[in-house]
DNA sequence: TCATCAATCAATCATTTGATTGAGAAAATG
DNA sequence: CATTTTCTCAATCAAATGATTGATTGATGA
């Protein structure tokens, strides 16, 4: 089933509430820890009661879940903002990387909050369902641009692609941790060099 | 003579009941995690009292903070059990691998409650300081390894070493999850291969 | 033997917290 | 307008939870 067309807009819908909600949730995670979300402080934040909320989450576990599944829709329209298509392995594994600098920059709390999804995952399978398969989709993307790099001869070629993509979105992930933010340039840097082969005198 | 008289409830010293509590607390934690960890979980699998408990650990945020000074207590313990001194850079870096395969198969639980505790690091200052100082020794053991590897030779010698520390650690820690376990050895792999020069085929 | 003190527990307290109820307001519908 | 549906809130509940109290137990030493 598709979404209305081009139906009447109602009035404050419950869409734009449950999107309300889950920003506030996902900024109260970052402020207080997932052990710290309580359902009344995010009703304050969006400026309901807490019998509203709940009108519109049934349930704190079915919060969360709209928490991760927000964070799913903001990643994956994050990754389809950048064409790759025709761009070589270096110039794709750069473009990941510049989407990275460009999540931290706009929507700096995802890769925190989904850092603790992460975490949740280990013992909510709900929660695993969302997050573990985006979190796949992210370690595929830069699997697949070091296969590219490896038989185009970009890439220095004993790379292990797989194991390569999980040190990549590992370190860039450290990296958004506050008293590691001003790492990040540096290793991305550091990736590129200990992935890429040094280019020779090229025109 | 120690012999322990299985069916009678011995008293135990305060020390011992602290880290039988703080063993209890971090087996808990990353059970629940953090924001299912209960005093009464706690005092139930140790075999004490909630009161009890509270006589040991005034309150709940002292646990945690017990719990970050058994993390500290145990890795610098582990730190020390391999001496270095007099191994060239290469080995020194294998060295500190195999400290790590060690920590995960006898103490699965540390480095997922160390994680834990970094996000906490963020919001709670007490924990910061005992957390943040551990984490920046395990990154600085890294660097200096870096460092002497890029001094002898034996490594790339356009590394930065910081950097390169915080990619090894941020890959390793990655690989503690459950779901990422079986990667740790194509990771470290992996890492070898983007940070040592090839060493058969050199000169 | 007895006084002292660390260690322990049953019972309970005071809040916190996720969730519900029932009533009502504000659109949408006819 | 009347009716229905959608959305909202004040009041409240029941359970969970961190913490405390007051009494008891066992070890130690004088």
């Amino acid at each position: 089933m598709c979404p209305e067309p081009a139906h009447i807009p109602k009035r404050e819908s419950g869409d734009e509430r449950r999107i309300a909600i889950a920003r506030a949730a996902r900024a109260l995670i970052i402020e207080k820890g997932l052990e710290g979300l309580r359902t009344r402080d995010i009703a304050e934040r969006v400026g309901i009661n807490i019998a509203t909320l709940h009108y519109h989450v049934p349930s704190k576990e079915a919060l969360v879940a709209l928490v991760a599944a927000s964070l799913r829709d903001d990643f994956k329209a994050q990754a389809l903002r950048h064409p790759k298509e025709g761009l070589d392995a270096g110039a794709q594994l750069r473009q990941e990387f510049n989407e990275f600098r460009e999540i931290v920059a706009e929507m700096p709390e995802l890769i925190g909050v989904l850092s603790e999804l992460v975490d949740l995952s280990r013992r909510d399978p709900t929660i695993a369902e969302i997050i573990l398969p985006m979190q796949a989709f992210w370690t595929g993307q830069f699997t697949k641009i070091f296969r590219t790099g490896i038989d185009d001869g970009s890439f220095r070629p004993n790379i292990d692609p797989a194991a390569a993509a999980i040190i990549v979105t590992a370190a860039l992930s450290d990296c958004w941790r506050p008293h590691r933010r001003a790492s990040l340039e540096p290793v991305i840097a550091e990736l590129e060099r200990a992935f890429l082969l040094p280019v020779s005198n090229q025109g």
